[in-house]
DNA sequence: TTTCCACTCCCCAGAAATAGCGAGGCGGCA
DNA sequence: TGCCGCCTCGCTATTTCTGGGGAGTGGAAA
């Protein structure tokens, strides 16, 4: 695997990850290789072999809300087998049935990745195969399949700088112990009781708060401050 | 590093990963290998060869709120030599003559994780030697060192139970909606235009998911939601 | 030294969210 | 068939939040 992900650090520009990820679906006969960004606000940068029909249909749908693999990965920080994830509910079915039509594959593999700010991404591998080929395939290369994801991840980073670090503006301490408590459910006036400070200069926190954060309102700046990883409930 | 990464991932208890650290300590030479956990409330657990002397000192001084090494890890994804960091405030500085005096050595590499729930930590190696060798050194093992701490924090998270995501009542589609619309900073007016339907209607559902979600108003319902991985914003 | 930022406190009026009551239709499940 | 959950709509009153103003401290950086 060396070659390859010496290849994928030396990419330089989104064009080459996108090659990359063909080469590495060719390296490792698998049906398909996906690198995905999953923004805060639904945004979604992506490179990878799935078809453009499908990707269309995918962002058309807004399957992003209902894909299984989106939703089980971003509770966890292990890489999972799709097998694992919760594909019971009648969406999920459906959309199942839809992506393994569009020759996403039947089997899969995710690994969940978190950069600063709340970034989340996923590197994905599908195939089409039976349950004994793939668990093999994916216990032999689960840990190249980390560090691809792990150098991705870097190199979308890297070229995507607005999106990136710095570009949210730190909150103050009492500003995160403010919207830490509103996110914990506490009215003004409990959050203000709780640090022993007045209502009064707690509001003008949460505006300072809401205004670094760029959100409209309370729920929209705790959103975003839990997104973006500035605090932790 | 194979036999290494075995050991690590058949690591039974805190304990196991206690010694996990010294024999990765010991098989690649350096001066210390820590592994730990930040969280907002605190340190929450680590292991790894630094004295206990030094350990307590910084917990006690506090230190998190200091040290480059985490500040700088915080807004970053990269594995960082902490060289890159910056050591320049007059506080960084003591703290940095500190460390050296208790052992800690001059060089060191550390390796950013993040998990769900804004879960964040460190794994870090320290040695006392010039930067050519160091730079040579995290050259080569540049790679098994992520693989590491991507293993450690699989094995922190397993056995922190109460950090594993825990089962709560699903939201139904409408529910999700509002919760989600809520999120991005959306009135409700604004969402119940969106979703066309009455302010009235939606109202019942954000009540609905505030009860399902046992939050006291709608900033806790969407910032459960978002915890729990029920929308994704 | 000045300038900046974080922190603290205050008033007021209007907008928004919450709490409590109510109603009916649709679809799945036992 | 009856129950249950989901979706839809209505009213009133109260509480809470938001958006404008304003002022003063202290500490850290330039």
């Amino acid at each position: 695997m060396e070659p390859i992900l010496e290849d994928l650090e030396q990419a330089e520009g989104l064009a080459a990850l996108q090659s990359a990820s063909e080469e590495i679906r060719d390296h490792y006969g698998v049906d398909h290789v996906v690198y995905h960004w999953v923004d805060s606000a639904g945004d979604q940068y992506g490179c990878g072999t799935y078809s453009d029909v499908w990707r269309d249909r995918y962002l058309e749908q807004n399957y992003l809300r209902v894909d299984p693999v989106i939703l089980g990965c971003f509770q966890r920080f292990h890489p999972v087998d799709w097998k694992r994830l919760d594909w019971s509910s009648k969406p999920a079915r459906t959309f199942q049935a839809e992506a393994i039509a569009h020759g996403v594959g039947n089997q899969g593999f995710s690994v969940p990745i978190r950069g600063p700010n709340g970034q989340f991404a996923l590197f994905t591998t599908s195939h089409s195969c039976d349950d004994d080929v793939w668990a093999a395939w994916t216990d032999a290369h689960r840990r190249d399949l980390i560090l691809i994801a792990h150098t991705f991840n870097e190199k979308a980073l890297e070229f995507e700088p607005d999106r990136a670090p710095e570009q949210s503006q730190a909150l103050s301490p009492r500003e995160v112990d403010a919207m830490t408590f509103l996110a914990m459910g506490y009215s003004r006036a409990q959050v203000a009781d709780t640090l022993s400070i007045s209502e009064h200069t707690l509001r003008v926190y949460i505006e300072s708060a809401r205004f670094k954060l760029g959100a409209m309102n309370t729920t929209h700046a705790v959103a975003r401050a839990m997104s973006r990883g500035l605090i932790v409930v």
